[in-house]
DNA sequence: TGCATTTATTTAACATGATAAGTATTATAG
DNA sequence: CTATAATACTTATCATGTTAAATAAATGCA
C-alpha cells in the first residue's frame, strides 16, 4: 500500500496549518478565531449577504456559521437586517465597529502574507494556486 | 487589498475538503471519523508508538489524540502497553480487531484514491505533492 | 541526595466540524 | 385556495481544534 506520508489530504492539511500558524497569533490578539475572521473578510468584500451566501463564500457549514454569527452579533461586530421580501433570510452586514476591527487587522495580516510570498517565491505560489484550483474543479466536476 | 478568494489557506482547505468528501462516507459506514482513521493508519505503518510519536505522524494535537485514543480503546481497536523504561509513555498498538478493520477499509479507500489519481492525472498530482512539501518545508524552516 | 526544570500526557474550557432533525417561510401542484 | 414539497436557517449531538493549566514522571544540577 502507498506510504501514508504520501497522503494528499494530509499534505494539504500540513501546508495549511503551516500557513495558519503565522496568522493565528495576531487574530487571537484581537479576540478572533480564524473562522470569525473569514466571515468578516467576506462581509467586507460583499458588503452584506444572507446566511447562505456567507456560508458558501467563507467555506463554513451552516451550523458553524449560525454559532459564529451569534457570537459576532453579541460583540456588536455584525448586524442583521430583516429587509428582504423573503422572511427566511436575514441580511448580515458589518457594524462600524466591525469595519474598524477589519481596518486594524487586515493590513497586518496582509504583511504576514507578503512575508510568506517572499519566502516561497511568487512564481511557485502562483503555481500552487493554479494546481489547487484545478484540483478542486476536477473533483467538483465529477462529483 | 488582495481578493479574498485568492487566499492560500482557503484554497488549501477547499482542495482538502473536495478530496475528503470522497473518502468520508466510507469511513462513516464503518463508524470511523477521518481522524480516527489517521491514527489507525499510522499504527499499521509504525506497529506501535507512544502518544507523542502518534500525534506527530497523524498530525493531531495531543488533546485531540487523547480523546481519540480513549474512544478507540473503548471500541477495542487499540491497546496500551506500559512496557517502557519511561513510565510516562504508554505504547499504543492495534488489536487484532483493529487490524481486521484496517484490512477491510484500507483497500476500498485506496481504490477511491486511484479514481482521483485518474481524474486529475498522476503527473499533476505529483507536481502538487512536490509544491506542498516544499511549501511546508519553507515555512517550517523560517519559523 | 534533594529540588527546581523539563518532558509526556491528560483535563478543562470554549469554538468549530459534521451529520441529522426541527422550525418557519416560500413555492407549487392539484 | 390548500395540502405538500422545497428552501433557509437553526438546534441538537457528538467529535475534533485550539489554547492554557494540571498532573506525573524523568532529568539536571548544586
Amino acid at each position: 500500500m502507498r506510504d501514508f506520508k504520501h497522503s494528499l489530504p494530509m499534505e494539504l492539511m500540513r501546508a495549511r496549518e503551516a500557513a495558519m500558524a503565522r496568522f493565528r497569533p495576531m487574530l487571537r490578539d484581537h479576540g478572533l478565531t480564524e473562522q470569525q475572521w473569514r466571515v468578516i473578510r467576506v462581509l467586507v468584500d460583499a458588503g452584506g449577504a444572507d446566511v447562505g451566501e456567507l456560508a458558501r463564500k467563507s467555506c463554513l457549514l451552516a451550523p458553524s456559521l449560525t454559532r459564529i454569527l451569534q457570537h459576532l452579533e453579541s460583540r456588536s461586530l455584525i448586524k442583521r437586517t430583516q429587509n428582504s421580501t423573503d422572511n427566511r433570510r436575514a441580511i448580515i452586514s458589518l457594524t462600524a465597529r466591525g469595519r474598524r476591527l477589519f481596518n486594524k487587522i487586515g493590513p497586518r495580516l496582509e504583511s504576514l502574507y507578503r512575508v510568506i510570498e517572499d519566502e516561497f517565491g511568487t512564481g511557485r505560489l502562483e503555481a500552487l494556486y493554479t494546481l489547487l484550483a484545478e484540483f478542486y474543479e476536477t473533483l467538483q466536476a465529477n462529483r
